[in-house]
DNA sequence: TTATGACTTGAACAAGTGTTCAAGTAAACC
DNA sequence: GGTTTACTTGAACACTTGTTCAAGTCATAA
């Protein structure tokens, strides 16, 4: 095995990340990955293959991230630095400001059954993870216990979407930066009455 | 002429709002505008030709949306249910609720340069409609003449963008319609002081 | 030593891509 | 009436797409 799975999944996720699933040909991946469409068939069995790896790898990274801003000791400033490293990096990083699963989203329905159920999962998963930090952000006191957790932590996700889209088009850091903020001030505020009757 | 160009490009922008640029093949194309290739390059010289066109389409009329609820008589009002409309529809045009200009944003790469153009042009219109609508609410006193005009622009694009990825994937519409709430409730409630030394 | 199985190579494949072009139609202008 | 112009047709083009396959490598197990 020239290259270790952890590896390869690695310099694929740059791929995929930047150009997304559509984009990516085989081609780009053979001269992102160094191997030939051979080799990458037996190990992945596909194009979608490789992408569902990428996706779980993906999903399970974010989801260490977040898992660190709920066990901090102020999940509010922790997600604070967590917002700002993910919007705010170098020029050449600004791919990344996307997101992956929603960039995935957008092109959901060329991916195929496989790869579409790991962008959908992991969209559940980070869901999740997004509300252990609003729980325990209520049980540090940084967030009045009147607090819905559920639809905070939809709500959150939301912000961080929308966050990522302008953030990726904005050139000015001090904008994304104040947008933050923002972010921060209204999570801590009113919320509305639930319409949901039984939150699932 | 066998069929209006206002007429053409309404089905077309149906088609790239459904499918996104890249997977909108010229065969689909052509089979949404029941017209055979030739006819198509001879009036619209090439595939990014026509999405340039569906694009400007696209702007103008959110563009006008826009326009009716800042001269609404309840602008803050008026917002919500343009959110509500936008957002909350029946299941078989699910695929507007998707912004054409942020699903095209995602691959800009592959579009060309005039269409990414006209996208990037379209967002920056879009942003100025936006600002117009919070000047107004701040006119009829809906909002605190204290709410930094440009920054709740880009806030309110923002948010809409969030959320039109959320009800993409959301099958419960309340839980949607809670998220407007929310976005009214915080447009009108503290903001940060902005980072930015001078806004552009 | 031989056999197994996971991995690698690179040429080749069928199907799909956006686009072109010669030929035809029909309304508009001189 | 003739010329121009805008539009239409559908076959064909060159290129790219994801994928396959026969053949080869090489470490491990029997």
């Amino acid at each position: 095995m020239k290259y270790a799975t952890q590896e390869v999944i690695e310099k694929a996720t740059v791929l995929f990340w930047q150009k997304g699933f559509q984009a990516a040909g085989m081609r780009d991946i053979q001269d992102a990955l160094d191997m030939r469409p051979g080799s990458i068939y037996a190990r992945f069995k596909s194009k979608e293959g490789l992408f569902q790896l990428v996706v779980e790898h993906y999903v399970e990274n974010s989801k260490a991230k977040l898992n660190a801003v709920a066990e901090a000791t102020s999940p509010c400033t922790a997600l604070h630095s967590f917002f700002t490293q993910a919007l705010i990096n170098p020029e050449e990083y600004r791919f990344m400001r996307q997101c992956l699963l929603v960039k995935s989203i957008t092109e959901l329905d060329v991916i195929g059954e496989q790869g579409k159920q790991a962008v959908v999962e992991g969209m559940a998963v980070l869901q999740q993870c997004f509300a252990s930090i609003v729980s325990r952000a209520i049980e540090c006191q940084e967030l009045p216990t009147s607090t819905p957790v559920d639809l905070a932590a939809n709500w959150l996700q939301n912000q961080f979407v929308g966050l990522r889209a302008f953030a990726l088009m904005q050139h000015d850091n001090a904008a994304i930066a104040t947008m933050i903020d923002k972010v921060l001030i209204d999570l801590k505020t009113q919320w509305p009455i639930n319409r949901t009757l039984n939150a699932h």
